[in-house]
RNA sequence: CGGGGAGUGGCGCAGUCUGGUAGCGCAUUCGCUUUGGGAGCGAAGGGUCGUAGGUUCGAAUCCUAUCUCCCCGACCA
């Protein structure tokens, strides 16, 4: 992408109105403008960043058998009523009245909607697992929307759904989710540790939080160091209960959870920080396949309701949240697998034919290789192209201007280690793995 | 929802206390000089000061109401 072609309105000061990093980051770097509060439209390099999230979730999500679908954003609140929730969810709940004077809402979740479908649909244990997903946007009108795309009113959240015959299944589809988001965060350059959360009314085990460690996280933590220090995911067998129980056997807990004594037993062992919530998965029963009437028969005719569990990850967040975890005084630090380029290429001279030359030829060379270029060929000043650079957080930069070309070489930084070398055009290309 | 703060060219701000008809930096446009880490000089364009009432000869400034945004807390992916 030519980026004198490109709509990336960058910003050179700091808006007044957002506080932490990311947000300020995401404002500055072009990538979000806010419409009203913790409402944003998305900007063509914000875009791509969410769309990259959203792509590395849904192989996730489809590597374990989940299948994609998508419900609508508005909601009849006559399905909330059978459910219970309408009267329940309070304010929170945005709703609207239709021109037909028929209540309506914005979706805040979608257990009902799916709950509905499959009780429509599924009738045999033959049909039986499911596990089905969406990316979709949602609103909850939170009191104070804040930090920006972490705590907005309007997300885009992937909310998946399991139906299974028993409890047993119900586990194993947990299990199967609980490694599915561990290797999702990871492949977003994350440590996202899995933190005992409240079941809420069923109890029991079947309730995780993953959380990030960043000094803007909204709630204090406390976890065994191993969480910090291994990769258990490396380690881990095929055996799904096992490597469930590696992640979940060490202490990990969210501030409402924090349990003194067990954190006195860790003693050097400890480590307290704050951290982001990233997703949120639980197994809540027959809590709404019994309300909404999700009835299958089993192989010796019984009817049974299914046992359902619901898996969360907040797409539009991570995008903050990501940030959050890795930036510096300059800019964005992305990591490689969300980048929205992966190189950034800055022609230094453009009025020097030589180098717009070269330039043109390293562009097409990049894109021939298919590696995702943004080529800064705008007519200003070298500076103001470097810092840009640095904003907008790009893997790899390469520069090319006239004192270069005399000696053979090209400058190649690295954002995230700041190490600049010089190198000949095709050495840079092998770094890059071309 | 309690407490606090702020709305003045696209962005960041001053001016408000003490009323006199709006200014600075950045950005934009043009010219010249520059040109390898957010250049210099000169010129130009752009604001009915959040909105609505009121006080006054005169309101960004004083009074009243209202809307919006931000921050701290309580609540949430």
């Amino acid at each position: 992408m030519r980026l004198s072609a490109y709509f990336l309105p960058t910003l050179k000061e700091t808006p007044t109105e957002a506080k932490i990093s990311s947000h300020r980051l995401m404002l500055r770097a072009g990538m979000i403008r806010q419409s009203s509060a913790g409402i944003y439209s998305w900007l063509p390099l914000g875009l791509k960043v969410l769309n990259k999230i959203g792509e590395i979730v849904r192989e996730e999500q489809d590597a374990i058998g989940c299948h994609e679908m998508l419900m609508p954003t508005i909601q009849p609140a006559d399905l909330w009523r059978d459910s219970g929730r309408y009267d329940d969810y309070g304010p929170e709940m945005l709703r609207i009245r239709d021109r037909h004077d028929r209540d309506m809402l914005y979706g805040p979740t979608n257990e009902e909607q799916i709950t509905e479908i499959f009780a429509g649909s599924v009738k045999s244990y033959r049909d039986v697992p499911q596990m089905l997903y969406h990316i979709q946007w949602k609103f909850r009108d939170e009191v104070r929307p804040r930090f920006g795309v972490m705590r907005g009113r309007e997300f885009l959240m992937k909310d998946a759904y399991s139906f299974d015959m028993d409890f047993d299944g119900a586990r194993n589809s947990y299990n199967k989710m609980f490694v599915a988001y561990l290797k999702t965060y990871e492949r977003l350059g994350l440590k996202a540790i899995p933190m005992a959360a409240d079941p809420g009314p069923i109890g029991g085990d079947m309730s995780h939080e993953f959380m990030i460690l960043a000094d803007t996280g909204e709630s204090e933590i406390a976890c065994h160091k191993g969480f910090v220090d291994n990769d258990w995911l490396e380690t881990a067998g095929d055996d799904l209960q096992t490597t469930v129980d590696t992640f979940t056997e060490k202490y990990a807990a969210t501030d409402e959870k924090r349990d003194t004594d067990a954190e006195a037993a860790l003693g050097d062992d400890l480590v307290t920080a704050r951290a982001i919530e990233v997703g949120h998965i639980f197994y809540f029963g027959k809590k709404y396949s019994e309300k909404l009437g999700a009835i299958v028969t089993d192989s010796d005719g019984n009817n049974i309701t299914v046992e359902m569990g619901s898996y969360g990850i907040g797409v539009s967040r991570l995008v903050g949240a990501i940030i959050e975890a890795s930036h510096d005084e300059a800019g964005i630090i992305w990591p490689d697998s969300v980048a929205p380029f992966r190189v950034g290429l800055i022609n230094l001279k453009v009025s020097d034919d030589e180098c717009v030359t070269a330039c043109d030829d390293l562009y097409a060379r990049l894109t021939t290789a298919g590696i995702d270029t943004l080529y800064d060929d705008r007519d200003t000043r070298a500076g103001a192209k470097f810092a840009d650079m640095d904003l907008i957080g790009l893997p790899w930069q390469l520069a090319i201007g006239p004192r270069g070309i005399k000696n053979g070489v090209i400058e190649v930084k690295n954002r995230k280690t700041g190490e600049r070398q010089e190198l000949s055009v095709d050495d840079a290309m092998n770094l890059l793995g071309v």
